[in-house]
DNA sequence: CTGATTTTGAAAATCATTATCAATTAGGTA
DNA sequence: TACCTAATTGATAATGATTTTCAAAATCAG
């Protein structure tokens, strides 16, 4: 059977020390318009002259997840992406084309995903709502 | 760039031939009370005697989500997992502890999500929504 | 400044999934 | 039924993202 873990790590965790890369992360992440993989913020910090490690790239944006500072998603392939975002719980609007996103609230749906859940008899709901389409600047392909 | 490729691939597909692969791998599908992995589904077709390989199990999973057959999602985890469903489209409420899986309507969602794309002048709009909890019959853990 | 503890990063290890490709098989045809 | 040909299978290798290792470097409280 298979079981789904919770999808933010408990609490009790130990102190982080700061460290440029760290800092190095959270900056590059702010650059990015969209979603970005942790191979493609490596690529991107290497660009710019950073000699930082993937592993490191991996951790940190792991770190910036649990955190909440950053949120995250998978693609339609199963890569992990990030993007640095609002505090407060929100969905994401993306572009399949060229990877424009938009925050969007959706106190509907929250509603409803509590809705649906009670009324089946489930507790402590979490949803995951993302809405993918092509942006207007986009031409829809096909 | 993160390029967001379309969800399901084109038509014009060649003829499918009939082969007790195939059939083994939809019928175990059917047996599974919730979703479960390539990897998981073969191991339980070998459980039970079967000797197909791990490959023919991957690609005929991907037939049946391809032919509508079958629902897939990502786990939280990142594997692709598989469900013998509903033709029509709906979404799924999901225990995270022992796995239950209740199809659930949501036009109310639907509605939601076309909205919100076009508000946005986004185009084609597809969604991802699933919802994660607890089944009444699963205590809550913490 | 010092030392305990955490973090880093290059490289190796994992692990799910896909690609290869020779051998087998389904399904149509004579 | 025998035969042909394209589709399918499956053992294995390859891929590719992510994690682990572990020694060296860095952080930070005292
Ligand atoms: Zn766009
Ligand atoms: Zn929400
Ligand atoms: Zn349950
Ligand atoms: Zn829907």
């Amino acid at each position: 059977m298979v079981v789904f873990e919770p999808f933010r790590k408990g609490v009790g965790m130990v102190v982080k020390r700061n460290t440029w890369q760290r800092e190095a992360v959270r900056s590059a992440l702010g650059t990015q318009m969209g979603f970005v993989s942790a191979q493609g913020l490596h690529a991107a910090l290497a660009t710019s002259g950073s000699h930082i490690g993937l592993a490191t790239v991996y951790r940190a944006l792991a770190d910036l997840a649990n955190e909440g500072e950053a949120d995250s998603l998978q693609s339609p392939e199963g890569e992990a992406l990030y993007r640095a975002c609002s505090l407060a719980h929100h969905h994401h609007l993306i572009c399949r084309s060229c990877g424009l996103t938009v925050e969007i609230e959706a106190d509907e749906v929250e509603e409803w995903a509590h809705r649906t859940a009670t009324q089946h008899g489930f507790s402590r709901p979490e949803h995951v709502v993302d809405v993918f389409g092509f942006c207007s600047a986009c031409v829809p392909p096909q």
